[in-house]
DNA sequence: AATGCAGCCAACCGCACCGGG
DNA sequence: CCCCGGTGCGGTTGGCTGCAT
């Protein structure tokens, strides 16, 4: 029997207790916040036996990783992420944990939700899934079968677009000027807007008319009161913790502008021998760059720490939390991906596009992530 | 106003993997 | 080596909402 609504799990006529199904309540996810505050996470089926709740481990998981842990970011996707999600999906395939990773802030559900409506709209509409200068590798071509009236070819054609950016949200004449460190390949430039509005290029008729390039500021779940401004639900009342709210605030920022932060950590972890004044070269230049890089997408990236007083975390928690959220084979992947694309693209330079169209080529790439010429890998990475 | 449809999202399910006993 | 529990991942489903007809 399975128990639905609110309330008190009901004892099944074995002797255990019924697990409860359906959507979650805002007692429920008090409850668990208040576990994982006080187990930390992972033993999610002793989640049964320490509280009342009568979800299942996998429930508890889900539900923790989902919509109650911190650094969640909700809303619609950015142009941002959905160009980097096409990107990875192009590379991965439907690995969405993976991807996830990639994304701080977004679940693997969210961005499976996502491509997954893509893939259904882009589909009836007879419309290419990838746009012109990102190849889906060979794996791509048995799971979606090719497009009709859209010429597969597992490698870019040399005409193909290098720097294929997707529809601003704002005509380009609205965005605003970047600042560009002079010390970057004198290839930066402006990304403009004949690139993705090139007559050629399928989805110069999708921005004027799908609706998946349009913003929804807000989606949150109807069963828990979800604060836009915060980006989390608000179990602080649960928590005790009422000075969250600016540390929320600020974290939704910080936690998607980490990105960056995350990889230099997580290569250093990976490899001691990362050498540092490469690091260190790469964050002057960043600081050079006024915050414009990545910044522009991804907010100020200020201390991580403000989010450790999120629902009890340690700062060692929040840090084993992102640190697991990639694996080295993706931050390998990630890393080569300029020197990729370079390569299948016969020494065109392919991009990689920020916020109004911020764009950084291979060089500016491989600058920042610098990649061993010989081992194609990142020094000390073997 | 009623109906149908598409979009969106939460959550469940089955499978695979991994580590400990 | 096998079994089992825990966990993670990807596929799928069902409900809700908004919009067009």
């Amino acid at each position: 029997m399975i128990v639905y609504g609110g309330g008190a799990p009901e004892e099944g006529g074995g002797g255990g207790v019924v697990l409860k199904k359906g959507p979650w309540t805002v007692a429920e996810d008090e409850t668990l916040a208040a576990y994982v505050r006080e187990y930390g996470e992972g033993n999610w089926n002793a989640v049964q036996k320490k509280t009342w709740l009568a979800r299942c481990g996998k429930s508890c998981r889900l539900r923790w990783a989902n919509h109650l842990r911190p650094n969640l970011r909700k809303g619609s996707f950015t142009p941002e992420e959905e160009r980097l999600i096409i990107q990875l999906h192009s590379q991965l395939g439907n690995k969405w944990a993976r991807m996830a990773a990639q994304l701080p802030g977004r679940t693997d559900n969210e961005i499976k939700n996502y491509w997954n409506t893509r893939l259904k709209r882009f589909q009836r509409q007879g419309l290419p899934l990838y746009p012109p200068d990102i190849s889906p590798n060979n794996h791509q071509q048995q799971m979606y079968p090719q497009q009709p009236n859209t010429p597969f070819s597992p490698l870019p054609s040399p005409t193909t677009a290098s720097s294929f950016t997707f529809p601003l949200l704002q005509p380009p004449s609205l965005c605003p000027k970047r600042c560009y460190n002079t010390a970057f390949s004198p290839k930066a430039s402006y990304t403009s807007s004949p690139t993705f509005l090139n007559t050629h290029s399928p989805l110069s008729s999708y921005q004027s008319t799908n609706p998946v390039y349009s913003m929804k500021h807000e989606l949150s779940s109807n069963q828990i009161p979800y604060s836009a401004s915060l980006g989390v639900y608000q179990v602080s009342k649960f928590l005790g913790n009422g000075d969250c709210n600016q540390n929320l605030n600020t974290g939704l920022h910080t936690n998607t502008c980490q990105l960056l932060e995350d990889l230099m950590e997580e290569a250093e972890a990976l490899a001691d021998s990362f050498r540092a004044p490469k690091r260190r070269q790469l964050m002057a230049a960043l600081e050079d760059n006024n915050n414009n890089f990545f910044s522009g997408s991804f907010g100020h990236c200020g201390s991580s720490n403000n989010l450790f007083s999120l629902q009890g975390l340690t700062p060692k928690e929040d840090e084993s939390l992102q640190m697991n959220t990639m694996q080295d084979e993706d931050i390998t992947k990630l890393l080569d991906w300029g020197s990729e694309s370079e390569e299948i693209s016969n020494g065109q330079s392919s991009v990689i596009t920020t916020e109004n169209n911020l764009v950084l080529d291979d060089n500016q790439f491989a600058l920042l992530f610098p990649v061993d010429d010989d081992t194609n890998n990142l020094p000390g990475i073997c």
